[in-house]
This record gives structure tokens, sequence and C-alpha cells, in this order.
DNA sequence: GACTCGAATTATGAATTCAGAATTCAATCC
DNA sequence: GGATTGAATTCTGAATTCATAATTCGAGTC
């Protein structure tokens, strides 16, 4: 979420984001990579070391990281990190989904050439990767394809959400569930989607990339469930 | 029995909300209701002397509205009310329209027999506003319309990002710029969605919903271009 | 032996202080 | 007269300090 904007009039040469901004991007880093895991307590002190800042800037940064949904804060309690719900997941998953499918509409509408070429040259790679059974190199090229529709869509607004959105799923969507037909079946929608794009179709690529969505975020849910079952 | 047992999950039953979230609210409002309009600076020991408060918990208010979009932080030269390009706004529209849309998809499935009831009493009224001429009435009512649609699809992420999305079109929204004809429109759109919520009709409600508020954004991008080519 | 109460400790919340950057404005120079 | 420089002022950024709430831990009690 953007903090420091751009300055409007000439844009900042030098300005440097605030201490605060850059502990709240290392914090969210932490968060996301998995060093801080959902419901961990999150000690003050212990990170103004690590950082090397004073609590003033890092309580900002927790402020930030809150108003994202990152972690919660409990008055005179301090912070945790964010542990959602099943319930909570699943109620992000159509939201993820529609600003998917709005990414996949205006895609097709504001790509340029290039970027359609490069997501079709990701695609072709992706399936190399299937092919391989290389699942960290399809998760990586999978991550790289959406990002790619996200900036094609050129809608800052979109991108701010979706980030927000997506950051609130963070684990879960890291974990490295797919079954072998899940997998094929993506990787077909994949191909589905870049033609799509490639044709232009907004109407089409939309439903496409919501609906490639919402089957992806269901595994990880299932999976998820499965897994919580087993623990 | 034991009052002083720790209450690790069910907190703020008492825990009033720290400074800073009390002065994000307020200052939020300020924005909200357009005491404090788009570009202008924002003077923080103004603000403190309103408030009654120090720095500190005001600098951490401005973080997390910043985070929300509401505010722009410039590093060294302070913090400014958002102040939205026509583009900007374009882009919102779409991520709002399709967060209405899922609202109303899950609230056909979700909503329960006394909120549906509501809804269309709320509808009945805003027919009423329209025949007596009323636009206050009838954009409150509007209002409290699609509050509660939100409220029935019991999904707590998407409440959190619509009201995210919807912050930063705060003064748009507010322009009473309707033309007679655009007026009907909407109306019997109402009564579409209300219909399609009675029947539970989640595939026709959502994307009813999503145009609804897409017609109505256009309408007001309109309207806005039309006023500022006239400033 | 478990529970309760309460002092000591620790962590958080907020104000204050200190440091540094940006803005203002007047004096100077071309 | 207009532009430029630089000191004074004002504002922002961050550390520190002070206040207060929560937690811990041990003594005492039933």
């Amino acid at each position: 979420m953007n903090v420091d904007r751009p300055v409007p009039e000439q844009a900042g040469l030098l300005a440097r984001p605030a201490l605060a901004v850059q502990v709240a991007d290392a914090l969210r880093n932490l968060i996301l990579e998995g060093e801080l895991k959902g419901g961990e307590k999150i000690r003050e002190i212990e990170l103004t070391e690590r950082f090397g800042v004073s609590r003033t800037p890092l309580r900002e940064a927790m402020k930030i990281l809150a108003a994202e949904g990152l972690i919660d804060l409990i008055p005179n309690r301090g912070a945790t990190v964010a542990r959602r719900s099943d319930a909570e997941l699943a109620d992000a998953f159509p939201v993820l989904a529609a600003l998917e499918g709005i990414a996949g509409t205006q895609a097709a509408e504001r790509a340029t050439d290039a970027e359609i070429a490069e997501i079709g040259r990701l695609t072709a790679r992706l399936r190399a990767a299937v092919e391989a059974g290389d699942r960290p190199g399809y998760f990586e090229i999978n991550q790289q394809i959406h990002a790619a529709i996200l900036a094609a869509s050129r809608n800052e607004v979109l991108a701010r959400t979706h980030a927000t959105v997506a950051g609130q799923i963070h684990r879960a969507r890291y974990q490295a569930n797919l079954t072998r037909s899940r997998w094929e079946k993506a990787m077909a929608e994949h191909e589905r989607i870049a033609e799509a794009l490639a044709a232009r179709d907004a109407a089409t690529l939309g439903p496409l990339l919501r609906d490639h969505m919402m089957a992806k975020l269901t595994a990880i849910l299932g999976a998820r469930r499965d897994k919580t079952a087993t623990d």
C-alpha cells in the first residue's frame, strides 16, 4: 500500500521514504516470507534492535500493517501476526477472484503488444514447468504471470487493493499443495487465458481469470482443511 | 468466575481503542465530511490542538490514513488530503463495482429473511423519495440500501476492502448531480435488485449490482468532468 | 497442593525533547 | 527591478522519557 506517494509536481528526486515506511516494508516481508508466523507475538524491543531503529517508527510501521490487516493490534497488549480463520480466508477468495477478473478485463483492453507477448512466453514456460514436474518453477512463473496481468491492467487502485487482499491470504497462497489433476486443469486454464489475452477478448478473459483464481483458492482451502485436520 | 483471567481472544470488550485509532477515525470523518478538502495541507500542530493530543498519536493516525489512501504523505514535507485525478477515479470505479457485485452474490446466499424484508422496505421508501423529488432523502436511503446489502453479504474482508476503496472516492460520491432520466433508471435498477434479492437469485443479483454501480459511477464521472470544465 | 492476592517487573501508550530538513524572507548583487 | 544567497524560522522525523496498564512471580491462605 502506498504511503509515500510520488511527489505530484516534480517527482521526488532524492526523497528517501520515511523510516516508518522502510520498517513497514521490512516487517511485511518478514511476515510474507513466513519468518514471523501467524499468531506469533511481535516484541517491539526485539524488532527495534533487529532493525536498529527506535520504537517510534516501529510503532508507526505497525499501525500501517494493522491497517493492511496483516497484524492485529490489541490495546495495551501488543501486536500479533494476523491469523486468519478458515472462514475469513474463504471470504477473501471471492474478493480476490473478482479483483483478478477486473484485472483481466482491463488488461485485455490496455495491455501493450509487448506485454501480451511476454505473457505468452511466460505461459509457454509454465507449460514446460508442468511437463518437467517442476513445482517451484511453476509457482514462480505462475506468480509472474498474474503480476504481469495486473501490471498490464494499468490500474493503480486495483493493484493496491489486490496487494492488500492478497497480503491477508499470505501464508495460504504459498502452500504448495497441488494435486496432479488440478495442476493439469490450472495449466489448461492458463493457456486459455493467454489466448483470450492475445485476442484482446475482455469479455472472456475477465470471467476466465476470476474462475481460475476461484478454483485455485478452493483447492488451497480444501488442502488447508485436510492439513489442519491431521495437525 | 474469575474476572482477572487473561482474555486473549475476546478482547476489545472493555479495551478502549488506542488514541491513534480514535484520532484516525476523527480525522477520517473530517475528510469524508468534506471539512478537509482534497489537496488541502494538514497542519500537525493545528490538529493536535483541535484533538487535544500530542503529535505522536496524530502522526500514527496519519500513517493509517495514508495506508488507506485517504491522505498523501510526502517525506519531510507533510501531509495533504489526497486529491484523486479523474484517471485514478475512473480506475476505482470498476474495482468498487466488482466489490458490489460480490456483495450482491453473497447477500443473495447469506441474507436473513429479515434483512431481505428490510431492504425491500428501504427500496419502497427510495421510490417514495423519487416520487417526491427528494434528492437528499434519496441519497440517504440509497446509502442505507447499499450498506445493508454489504452487511447481508456477511463478508468482513469484503466490507473492509469496500470501505477502503469507497473512501478513496469520497468526495465524488457525494456530488448530487443526478439527471432526471438517470435518476429514474437508477430507481428501476434498485427495484430489480430488491426483486432478485427476494428471489435469492445470486446469479442475477451480482451482475445487477455491479452494473448499477458502474452506471452510477459513470454518471458521477461525467458530471464531474462537466463541472471541472466550467471551473 | 491449588488458589488468591499483591508487589515487582516488563511492555505498551503517549508526551516531550532533540535533530535535521524545508520554507520564508530580507539583504545583497547583478 | 529581479534574481540569488543565506540566516532565521517553522515544520517534520525520530529518539528519549515519562506514565500507565498488563504480566509475572512469590508469599500467604485455605
